[in-house]
DNA sequence: TGGCTATTGCAAATCGGCCA
DNA sequence: TGGCCGATTTGCAATAGCCA
């Protein structure tokens, strides 16, 4: 096998615009169904394609499948595939995506008139509303809860009597329209992937009916499917399974020529929450996701079992995995200075708040005494600020914005006349008074909060060291792997270079790297101080960064 | 851990000055 | 007064997040 020359490299051209698109093969910009943080399908097929002109390459894997492009796109260039992921969900969506579909006439007239007639049933019938679960009136509309209710029990009821050979593509099919359909009857903003809740105004305007949607949608889907299916040159295998990335079960030790993935950039707490993104589909219809596809959907959010999540089941050496990377080993130095000095920032306000507490109650406290620790002094300036806000807000007399500058300026003013005068100060002390248990407490949460952080931080990593050691057990020698990363920012300041992290550990296990590729991701809107109005050529570019790692197995 | 905000870019809609 | 055109305003989707 030959090395890459450089020039290959350089001559794809990665800034693909249309990022949301759904294959790199179809012109369609719609897509099957929402998921977050989806790799862009041009990007893995050139990849693909550029290594394949020097190395053989029949089984590809992707341990964190999520929507499933890297499935579909190796599908299309006639490559078996093996997936996996934590999230049921995710499961469903890239089946349904990678599906081949027999008999697809048939298929599609059955389930034509299957859509077709729900609603002309639905207002034939008493429908009730026969699901429930916590909050299911807070994120659906009493109506759309009877009309989604319907169609599950007829969909259910459409599959029973199906046969065993035709019940998984029509399962696939279905739930995941019937997924994406809740969803978009959902009172949840869309650019959201936690649930957040449109405004009471939008909620007012906002009358979906679940027939149409689900209907269009399948139609849709069907039509996604006839194309792909009819593009495929060869029958593969695609094997996509609800299982831990740091131990694939199912797959043989060097058995894989590529793995291409994109990991979660760190734990879920500070990324996307794949659990709460999943939470209305899984409710409504996690039953029938098992009853209908074996998927075990567990009743657990699966947040908790992504890596560095609190039931992830850690059990490297941390020694060992921070050893092997220099840029780890840095980051968690340097993560130890950050939260020892915020600790002892911390615990110097802890001290100057008992000395406060005692110049209060012998009337005595000046703002000196609380100005002479930042901390205390931005804790009480936030809590009074905010006070004050709820405050005027209640009154509804003003703009929220205006609402916001009326309350910082009253709190200047308090601090800049806090010592004026003797009855003042009397009265001002009581006002700062009243706030201390609250900042005791903040203060308190913090410090246990901190030490805590690293340590989930640095679980991430474990994890995700766990999972290298798996997939470089799935590849044979001379294999390729390709990681797209972006970094990620820690506790406030410390930037996370997830892609030299990779690369260190991928050193020390005997692969070299091959390239390491870079681009820009458009979806990820950064704050920029710019007035609408303002021209094409002064815009300032803030859009993040997209890392892509290849390396080479060289040795064992 | 779960409920939720504020600031952005884009582009359609609207405004307002100017000219024929 | 209608149409044109550039400037503003408005509507809306979007956000690997934030905070108690």
């Amino acid at each position: 096998m030959l090395t890459l020359p450089r020039q290959d490299w350089e001559e794809i051209d990665i800034n693909y615009s249309g990022e949301n698109s759904f294959a790199s093969f179809l012109p369609n910009n719609s897509n099957i169904h929402a998921y977050p943080a989806k790799l862009v399908p041009n990007l893995v097929h050139d990849i693909i394609n550029t290594l394949r002109k020097y190395n053989n390459i029949e089984k590809t894997l992707d341990p964190f499948v999520g929507s499933g492009t890297v499935g579909l796109e190796s599908k299309y260039l006639g490559l078996d595939f093996y997936g996996s992921d934590m999230n049921p969900l995710s499961i469903l969506i890239s089946r349904t995506k990678t599906l081949t579909m027999e008999n697809t006439p048939h298929v599609i007239n059955s389930l034509n008139s299957f859509t077709e007639l729900l609603e002309k049933e639905y207002k034939e019938t008493h429908a009730i509303s026969c699901v429930s679960f916590k909050n299911i009136d807070y994120w659906f509309k009493k109506e759309n809860i009877k009309q989604l209710s319907y169609i599950k029990t007829r969909l259910d009821y459409f599959l029973k009597t199906k046969s065993r050979k035709y019940q998984e593509i029509y399962s696939l099919i279905l739930l995941t329209s019937f997924s994406s359909t809740i969803r978009k009857c959902s009172l949840t903003r869309n650019g959201e992937f936690k649930l957040y809740r449109m405004v009471e105004s939008d909620i007012a305007k906002f009358n979906p009916n679940a027939f149409e949607i689900f209907s269009n949608t399948v139609n849709q889907l069907l039509d996604m499917l006839n194309h792909t299916n009819e593009i495929y040159e060869k029958k593969t295998i695609t094997e996509i399974t609800l299982q831990n990335a740091k131990e694939l079960l199912n797959i043989d030790d060097e058995s894989i020529d590529l793995i291409f993935t994109s990991p979660p950039y760190g734990d879920s707490k500070t990324t996307v929450a794949y659990g709460q993104f999943s939470r209305l589909p899984l409710q409504w219809i996690g039953d029938l996701i098992r009853k209908y596809l074996k998927i075990d959907v567990y009743s657990d959010n699966c947040d908790e079992y992504l890596l560095g999540g609190k039931k992830s089941g850690i059990f490297l050496d941390k020694e060992i995995v921070v050893n092997s990377s220099e840029t780890l080993k840095k980051l968690e130095l340097q993560m130890t200075k950050t939260i020892n000095d915020e600790l002892s920032r911390l615990k110097q306000a802890k001290l100057q708040l008992s000395f406060i507490k005692e110049k209060i109650n012998n009337n005595a406290l000046t703002l000196e005494d609380l100005s002479n620790n930042n901390v205390i002094y931005e804790l009480v300036w936030e809590r009074l600020r905010l006070n004050t806000l709820r405050k005027i807000n209640s009154r509804a007399e003003h703009s929220k914005q205006q609402a916001k500058i009326i309350s910082s300026e009253e709190v200047s003013r308090f601090f800049s006349s806090y010592n004026s005068c003797p009855r003042k100060k009397y009265r001002n002390n009581k006002v700062v008074e009243k706030t201390i248990p609250s900042i005791t407490e903040t203060i308190q949460r913090k410090i246990n909060a901190m030490p805590k952080r690293v340590t989930e931080i640095i679980n991430f990593f474990l994890d995700l060291y766990k999972v290298v050691i798996e997939t470089d057990k799935k590849l044979k020698l001379g294999g390729h792997q390709v990681w797209v990363v972006g970094h990620r920012t820690v506790l406030g300041e410390i930037n996370v270079n997830m892609r030299d992290i990779l690369k260190e550990w991928f050193n020390s296990m005997g692969y070299n790297e091959v390239t390491s590729l870079q681009r820009k991701y458009s979806f990820k809107r950064m704050p920029h101080h710019i007035t609408s109005t303002i021209t094409r050529s002064e815009q300032i570019d803030t859009m993040m960064e997209e890392y892509i790692l290849i390396v080479k197995k060289e040795r064992k």
